[in-house]
DNA sequence: AAACCTAACGAAAAGGTTTTCAGCAAGGTA
DNA sequence: TACCTTGCTGAAAACCTTTTCGTTAGGTTT
C-alpha cells in the first residue's frame, strides 16, 4: 500500500506550444492538420506533442463545440440476455467513429431511470438509446433536448422512433419452416401471456397455420413460464393428450430444452417422430442440446447497430418516427431436420 | 420523416441568473447549496432553474475541476457471460454516486484496445477498470495518467492492482463439499487446459483430496472443452472405465449438464448413485436441469463492485497493488444432495 | 519606390461553470 | 461621527481548446 505521488497533471496544448516555441493557436492548427502552418513548424509541434505524450482534452473540445461525442445507453435489464447483443451492436457501430458510449442500467426502476437520465443529460450526451427489458411498449421519455431511439422495447408514443424485432414475422417464419418440412400437427408451448413477445409469436404462428388451412393442436397455445421445467411439463401433457403430435413449437430455447428432455424420457426420436423448435437462438442452449435446436435469431446485434445508425441520423437532423420492425432469422438445426 | 427544427440550446446558468435577476456567481452558489446566499435569493434562483429546466453542464464543471466523474470500463469479452456481472457490479457501485461509466469493448484485439484507451484518456476519465475475457494474466497497460484496476483477468505486472476470483479456493471448496457429503471416488472433467481457470480449479480440487488422503479417480483430470458435448462424452468414458465412481466434478456448468445427460441415458440416479457438480453457477443451466446443479458462484458482481471501490480509493490517492483473490461461493442444489 | 499581396503566426474570444476576492450596505460599537 | 462587523452579491479568473481576425514580414507588381 503505497501513497500515490500526486499524479502529474496531463499535458496540455499550452505545454506543447511552449515546448515547440509557438503559440497555442499555431499548435492547435498544426495538430489538427489546418493549412496555415509551415511544414517545418508543424513537424516541430508534432514532435513536441509526441515527446510529452499530449492527448487532446475532448472535454474542452466538447464544451466549445457543443457536441461531446458521447451517447447514452440506458438499459433496463443488463442481466438479461437481450440487452447485451443490442449493446454490442451499438457499441460496434459507434466504435468505428469517435463516439463513446455512456452506459447506465436502470433495472426497470423508473426512479433510477430518471436519475440516470439526469446524469446523462448533464453530461451533454449527443443522443440516447433506450433499451427495454422486453418488447412491451414503455412510457416515452417525452420531449428530450437530444434525439432518442428506443430499441427492443418500443415507446408508447408513436412520435418517438422505436426499433423492435418482428416477433409476428418470426412466428410465421418458424411455422412455415415446420410446414415445409412436412409437419402438420403442431403444438405451441410458450411463456407468460403477459409478454407481448409471447403473444406476437403466437399470432404469427397462428396466421401461418391459417394460411395453410391448419390450426394449432388443441386449438390454442399453452402459456406458462420461460423455463425448462415448464417445457418438460407442457410437452408431457401434450404428448399424452395428442399422441399424434408431430411438432412442438416452443416460445423460447429454454422451453424447447425442456421439451426435448421430456421426449427423451419417453424415447421419442427427435426430429424423426416429433420436431422441436425454439426461439431466441441462445447459443449455449441451442447448440448444447442433442439434437441441436432449430431456433429463431432476433438479430439483436443488427438491431443495436441499426439503432446507433438511426441515432446518428437523428443527431444530423434526420428525424424519423414510429415503431419499426426488424426481421428475424431462422436458424435450422437438427431438432427439426435430421442431420445428414 | 420530418426535419427536426433546430433543437433549442440547453439552458445555461447565465439564463437562470438573468431570469432570477442575479449574477451567475450567485446563481451557482444558490444551486450548489453554498451558504453565502440569502434564503429569499436562493429560492428565487431555484424557481428560475426549475422553470427553464436547467441542467448543469457537467462538461464545463469537469473542465474546471479536472475531474470528469466518469470512469472507463474496458472489457474484452462483452459477449461472454463473465464480463456482464462484473460490469453490473461496477455500474452499481458507481451508480449510487455521481460517476458514470464509459463502456468500450475491445474484443481481445489489442489494436482496438489501444484505440479505445486513447478515446477514454482524451475524455479524461478519472480511472479505468480493465476486464479480461478469462483469468489468464494479460499485459499491463503500463504507466497511465489515471489509476487502473484489472478485474477478472489480472495484469502481468505485480505493480498493478488486479482482482481475480480465487479459483484454487473454489476447487477446494467444491471438493470438500463432495467429501463432506460422503463421496470419495471423485472424477474431474474440465475444459481446455490452456485456461488458467481450469488448471487452478483442478489444483484446488487436488489439494483438498490430498488433504483427505485421496486422489482423483484415474489419477488426473480430463481436460477437453467447455461444452455439453464434452461433458457427455467424458462422463461416458469415466463410467465405463470406473464403474464405481461416485462423483463427477465438472469444470463448468455446461460440462456438468452434459454429464447429467449421459447419466440419465444410462439410468444412473443423481445424486443417489453419482453426484454431479459444476462451476460458474450459470443460472439458466444450473437451475434448468433435473436435478438442479450444485455449482460454484464466482460472485462476479461483488468482484465488479470491489473493483469500483478500489478504483475510487486509488483516485483518492490510496494506491494499492498486487493480484488479490476474491472468495467464491458454494451453491448447493439437488445434484449433490438429495432434495428433501 | 510605392502599393499590394500572401504566407505564417499570434492575440483574443468563446464555451459554462466554480471559486476567490472585492465591494457594498446595514447595523452595531466606541 | 468614525470605525468595525456581518451578510450578500457580483466581477473576474481559471479550466483547455478551437476559430476568427489582425499583424508581421517578405516578396511581387506597377
Amino acid at each position: 500500500m503505497e501513497q500515490a505521488g500526486q499524479r502529474r497533471r496531463a499535458a496540455t496544448l499550452k505545454d506543447v506550444a511552449a515546448l515547440a516555441g509557438v503559440s497555442v493557436a499555431t499548435a492547435s492548427k498544426a495538430l489538427n492538420g489546418r493549412d496555415q502552418v509551415r511544414a517545418e513548424t508543424r513537424s516541430r509541434v508534432l514532435e513536441a506533442a509526441q515527446r510529452i505524450s499530449f492527448t487532446p482534452n475532448s472535454v474542452a473540445r466538447g464544451l466549445l463545440a457543443g457536441q461531446t461525442g458521447t451517447v447514452g445507453l440506458l438499459t433496463n435489464d443488463l442481466v438479461g440476455r437481450f440487452s447485451i447483443p443490442i449493446l454490442m451492436g451499438a457499441e460496434d457501430a459507434f466504435g468505428t467513429g469517435k463516439t463513446s458510449v455512456l452506459l447506465c442500467d436502470a433495472r426497470g426502476d423508473s426512479i433510477r431511470e430518471s436519475y440516470h437520465l439526469q446524469a446523462l443529460l448533464s453530461r451533454r450526451v449527443d443522443g440516447l438509446i433506450v433499451v427495454g427489458s422486453d418488447t412491451d411498449p414503455r412510457p416515452s421519455l417525452g420531449d428530450m433536448p437530444v434525439p432518442v431511439v428506443y430499441a427492443y422495447g418500443p415507446s408508447e408514443d408513436p412520435n418517438d422512433l422505436s426499433l423492435v424485432p418482428d416477433n409476428v414475422g418470426a412466428g410465421s417464419l418458424m411455422a412455415r419452416h415446420l410446414l415445409e418440412t412436412g409437419r402438420s400437427r403442431i403444438a405451441h408451448i410458450t411463456g407468460e401471456a403477459g409478454y407481448s413477445a409471447a403473444r406476437d409469436r403466437t399470432e404469427g404462428i397462428t396466421r401461418a397455420l391459417d394460411a395453410a388451412g391448419l390450426s394449432l393442436l388443441g386449438g390454442e397455445a399453452l402459456y406458462g413460464s420461460w423455463s425448462e421445467a415448464w417445457g418438460r411439463a407442457a410437452a408431457a401433457v401434450i404428448i399424452d393428450r395428442h399422441p399424434d403430435v408431430d411438432a412442438l413449437l416452443c416460445g423460447s430455447d429454454q422451453i424447447a430444452r425442456g421439451a426435448l428432455d421430456a421426449l427423451r424420457d419417453r424415447g421419442i426420436p427427435v426430429p424423426e417422430k416429433i420436431a422441436v423448435a425454439g426461439f431466441d437462438n441462445w447459443e449455449v442452449l441451442a447448440t448444447g442440446s442433442r439434437p441441436q435446436l432449430t431456433s429463431i435469431d432476433m438479430d439483436l446485434e443488427v438491431l443495436g447497430r441499426t439503432a446507433a445508425q438511426r441515432l446518428f441520423a437523428a443527431i444530423d437532423g434526420q428525424h424519423d418516427s414510429g415503431t419499426q420492425k426488424l426481421p428475424c432469422r431462422l436458424v435450422v438445426r437438427g431438432s427439426t431436420v435430421p442431420d445428414p
